[in-house]
DNA sequence: TCTGGGGTCCTAGGACCC
DNA sequence: TCTGGGGTCCTAGGACCC
């Protein structure tokens, strides 16, 4: 007997021009102006003696750095995120400059996520700024789509930060991220599978979480430019051009099939810290600085292993030249560490396999292959098995903290 | 006046083991 | 001696995302 099984009811909720909103309720003033986060570290407001602000404008920018978040009103200018910032402050030298403030950020990502797992605790962490939650078990949320749920949750993270949002609900991840954009700002768009042909196959392929620039401008060249004509493609064509596993997922993209879960709880892969230097450095020239740098990068990211506690057991190392070009080299050790010295030595040891001719501009150092603190440390002696049961290997060489140099 | 920093996932080749 | 296949680990690069 047939019986089919209840669709999901899945929502992205997305915040709103994120972090300049979140400046927007330090600085009121700027309101309705083209604000943009972003470039440097020196262009904090200064507050007058009468007690008024004076801001830096793009104007006044010299660096390397690229727009993190732009306003509305910014981007009417054509003043978007990752665009560097040399060329925003071309394009609207009077726009006011921010400089990043991650723990602001992060407090008020604190806030609305939990204002959302009140009402719906199946949350899946998108980075700061954005979720997936998974309505489908909510009393009621399949009388109406989702609708009424979709609204409460507006209102909560409205009450509990002062922001806005944008949310799409529809039976997959697919298809809400793309939702949550439709309606953008303060949007709340609902999608059955049926409304797929009319407004999803016209939307570009570009739209879509995991088409990026270099798939889409193979799409292009292919005549393929949105969701429809992805759909209209017969799939093994796709197949042949792009892959079974790529082309595969193209073919059930277009027909807005997603089966993924949303997931509650990961455990990171990697931790890592990187910097792009102010000016390219040289390795025989500028050896003394960029050697403290490197072992500045090293005491940071032991410093993030240690109060997120985990330990790393493979250390890389990310080069970047002046020409753009990247390489990485890493290094997997015989036990875990979260030790300053012993990263510093591994990530030397990798640093000795690339040449270094050309000139760099970036630098970085990268922890893989984490554990736990917690499951590495030996058990606690209350622990341990009876007498006469056979004791486990150990599970990694420790000491972790060895460092190497002193043997 | 090009292009930040922090991530995830995939592919692919070689080493090594069974 | 030759042939072969599967599985896992390590490394490097690249696409993509927020």
């Amino acid at each position: 007997m047939y019986s089919p099984e209840a669709p999901r009811l899945i929502a992205h909720l997305d915040m709103d021009a994120f972090y300049a909103s979140v400046e927007l309720l330090r600085y009121p003033e700027l309101r309705g102006r083209p604000v943009v986060i972003g470039g440097g570290r020196r262009h904090q407001p200064q507050t007058l003696p009468d007690g008024t602000r004076r801001f830096a404008t793009l104007r006044e920018y010299t660096g390397r750095g690229v727009i993190t978040t732009s306003t509305y009103e910014a981007r009417a200018l054509g003043v978007f995120s990752a665009m560097g910032t040399m060329k925003a402050a071309r394009l609207a030298p009077d726009a006011v400059l921010l400089p990043v403030d991650f723990d602001e950020y992060r407090k008020y990502s604190r806030l609305f996520k939990a204002a959302v797992r009140a009402i719906a605790p199946q949350v899946e962490d998108r980075g700061i700024d954005e979720i997936y939650i998974d309505l489908s078990e909510l009393p009621g949320v399949h009388a109406d789509g989702g609708r009424r749920i979709g609204e409460q949750l507006k209102q909560a993270v409205r009450e509990a930060t002062g922001l806005s949002c944008s949310i799409g609900i529809t039976p997959n991840k697919l298809l809400s991220k793309l939702c949550s954009e439709l309606d953008k700002p303060d949007g709340l768009t609902l999608l059955r599978m049926e409304d797929i042909p009319v407004r999803i196959w016209p939307l570009a392929a570009r739209k879509v979480n995991g088409i990026g620039p270099k798939a889409s401008e193979k799409l292009a060249a292919l005549g393929l430019h949105t969701i429809g004509d992805i759909a209209a493609a017969e799939p093994a064509f796709l197949v042949q051009q792009f892959g079974a596993h790529y082309g595969g997922w193209l073919v059930q993209m277009a027909q807005g099939r997603d089966d993924r879960p949303v997931v509650t709880h990961s455990e990171p892969v990697s931790i890592s810290r990187e910097t792009t230097f102010e000016r390219d450095l040289h390795a025989v020239r500028d050896r003394a600085t960029l050697s403290d740098i490197f072992t500045g990068l090293c005491v940071e990211l032991a410093g993030d292993l240690q109060r997120k506690g985990y330990a790393s057991r493979t250390i890389g190392i990310k080069l970047r030249f002046d020409d753009f070009k990247s390489v990485t080299r890493d290094l997997t050790l015989p036990a875990h560490t979260m030790d300053a010295r012993a990263i510093r030595r591994a990530a030397g040891l990798c640093l000795k396999r690339v040449d270094l001719s050309r000139r760099l501009r970036l630098l970085g150092v990268r922890a893989g292959a984490l554990a736990r603190l917690a499951d590495l440390v030996a058990p606690h002696p209350a622990a341990e098995p009876a007498a006469g049961v056979a004791e486990p290997a150990p599970r990694y060489g420790l000491p972790l903290f060895d460092t190497l140099e002193s043997r």
